[in-house]
DNA sequence: CTATTCTTATTACCTAGTAATAATAAATAG
DNA sequence: CTATTTATTATTACTAGGTAATAAGAATAG
């Protein structure tokens, strides 16, 4: 059975499909089948064996991966959620890596979201109107992966004014993970 | 004319919708009538005036944001556009800041976009498979406002085996807002 | 009571599909 | 060359979540 010839321009067709829909997922069928040169029943087809859903499917999943993430990332004031909050002493939250949080070869967790929970309890534990992040020194200590749970310890270690030094201290389980120092700065809304 | 009780009721609902939408943008139209004690006519009336799109386009919109921005908070691997990348050498990035980046109160960018920049950049330049950040200190200069852009420069200066250390200044105009200095690790694929 | 505004209902149409069936074309085995 | 398999295309009926336009009913102001 020479059935490999047959099928390569069939398979080939199918890379390529996939690869226009990495590029620009916003494509639609008919678009699609443009693009191969085949009908758009072929498209539907191909869509099928590969178990791609349809443009709108692709678009909502995309949508919805930004706001499980923005939402976290952005959005709210705290990265993780709280576990304990003494405003002006310490604090201690808790970060689940999801999947859109990590690098999808290795499943690590992205650095910056580790420096944003530390970072975000910081600022937390300041009580002003305004809290800006002065200065930051963290050093990783080891990987953190998918679905690990990142528990943050923050305290307040010193004050000069309205400025504030807090270390912060992350762990998976009881390994540390991340330990870091912060300075932040309160701030009037007027003095800006 | 009393219209203002007429209206009064019209407008609450109209409020309640948007912030309905806020919430959630991917609501249906149905779904909406169902929350808002309206028919479904009612609610394409109401959208109409105050121009807001069905819902596919709002998670379209949603989805393309993502791809314009988010792409590089997360899914993408780097925060930010390239301006230039030398890798092994140095590196420049924008980050153009969108209003769900800021502090709603300050407009002021939240501190681990920043960090995220350079933080990114710095592992960018690095040639390897794999590139985990070890240890990073920043010093934040001055806030960061809606609508600026963010200039990220990255350099390589120094190499200890797997280890680098990146030194990155970010600028908005010719105001400096980020000095930073990463120590970033390559590793290989096996070596986890 | 009447004019006006709001709300609802109804209808025809649209996009981007699913799902299923049938017809056709192409390739290969024997 | 022919039979059979596989791939492709066409066609049809159906769906969600709308647009746009029109008509009819309800509420209220004056």
């Amino acid at each position: 059975m020479v059935v490999l010839k047959r099928n390569r321009q069939k398979l080939e067709r199918q890379q390529a499909m996939v690869s226009q829909l990495q590029e620009n997922p916003f494509l639609t069928d008919e678009e699609l089948a443009e693009l191969l040169f085949v009908s758009v029943p072929t498209v539907r087809l191909d869509r099928l064996e590969l178990g791609i859903p349809e443009l709108r499917v692709r678009t909502k999943d995309v949508a919805e991966q930004f706001y499980g993430q923005i939402r976290s990332l952005g959005a709210g004031e705290l990265i993780g959620d709280i576990l304990e909050l003494d405003v002006g002493k310490r604090g201690i939250t808790v970060l689940e890596v999801k999947k859109d949080m990590v690098f999808s070869k290795t499943k690590i967790l992205r650095g910056h979201y580790l420096f944003a929970q530390a970072n975000s309890l910081a600022v937390a534990l300041i009580n002003a109107d305004v809290v800006l992040t002065g200065s930051a020194s963290v050093r990783y200590l080891t990987p953190v992966f998918l679905k690990d749970k990142v528990v943050a310890h923050a305290e307040i270690v010193g004050q000069k004014g309205k400025s504030f030094v807090i270390k912060v201290n992350s762990k998976v389980g009881s390994e540390e993970v991340l330990r870091g120092r912060f300075t932040v700065v309160a701030k009037e809304m007027n003095d800006l």
